[in-house]
DNA sequence: TTATTATATAAGTGAATCGTTATATAAATT
DNA sequence: AATTTATATAACGATTCACTTATATAATAA
């Protein structure tokens, strides 16, 4: 099976930031779906802030890109990531998390980014 | 192929845990050799309560474990851990650390604990 | 039994981390 | 142009974390 060897140094950084239960369930989400700031915010019940800088970091190490539609922007797992093998393998172990999302649409909340 | 759901809080819980590269790098280590205590305190050059407290969290959360030989306590991953399929997707992706071990053989400081 | 060696635990300290509030930027709407 | 909506950034406080020093425990050796 092909394994791209990642530094340990670079790791221990990636395994930190994916240790954290929020960026975590972010980046399970967005393995399934794109989403935009304002359902994360929906979803965790946290700060928009919050969730601003949760996925700076993501996005500094370049586990997810944005792309931004009009006034809002979509984030995404980068999947040309060299992460990306690591992400994957790390994600296979946990269960799905759409269920936020879906509870999301029960509330009409997920329209407003589309 | 099987995979062990692991939920979410505690899959965060671990990689958290696995994100500091002192303790990633003990857990690559352990992966092929099991060590002592003392050997961890001449890989890392540091002091041995540091090395202790990291197994001490390794250990609490079930993946590594002790036995203990004469004076010295000897540490090993615990496969029948439920996050040992995750441990070992993880560390798949990391350069084996064995030359550590050989640095210590070359000064003659492993046989210490044999 | 005393000293030595290996390891664990406790307490304290500085740095990193996460959330908050306040403010800035940027696109869309009026 | 002014307002609203979506997002980002800055600054601050509380908590967490990893290390240090000091001390405790436990096995071995003298």
């Amino acid at each position: 099976m092909h394994k791209t060897l990642i530094d340990i140094t670079n790791a221990a950084t990636i395994l930190k930031l994916l240790g954290d239960k929020t960026r975590l369930t972010m980046v399970k989400i967005l393995d399934s779906h794109d989403c935009c700031v304002c359902e994360f915010v929906e979803i965790f019940k946290t700060s928009q802030p919050a969730i601003s800088q949760h996925l700076r970091k993501l996005k500094d190490l370049g586990i997810v890109k944005e792309t931004r539609r009009g006034q809002w922007i979509i984030y995404s797992l980068n999947k040309e990531s060299e992460y990306y093998p690591l992400v994957q393998n790390i994600l296979q172990h946990l269960p799905s998390q759409d269920f936020k999302l879906q509870e999301l649409e029960k509330q009409g909340l997920r329209i407003s980014c589309e």
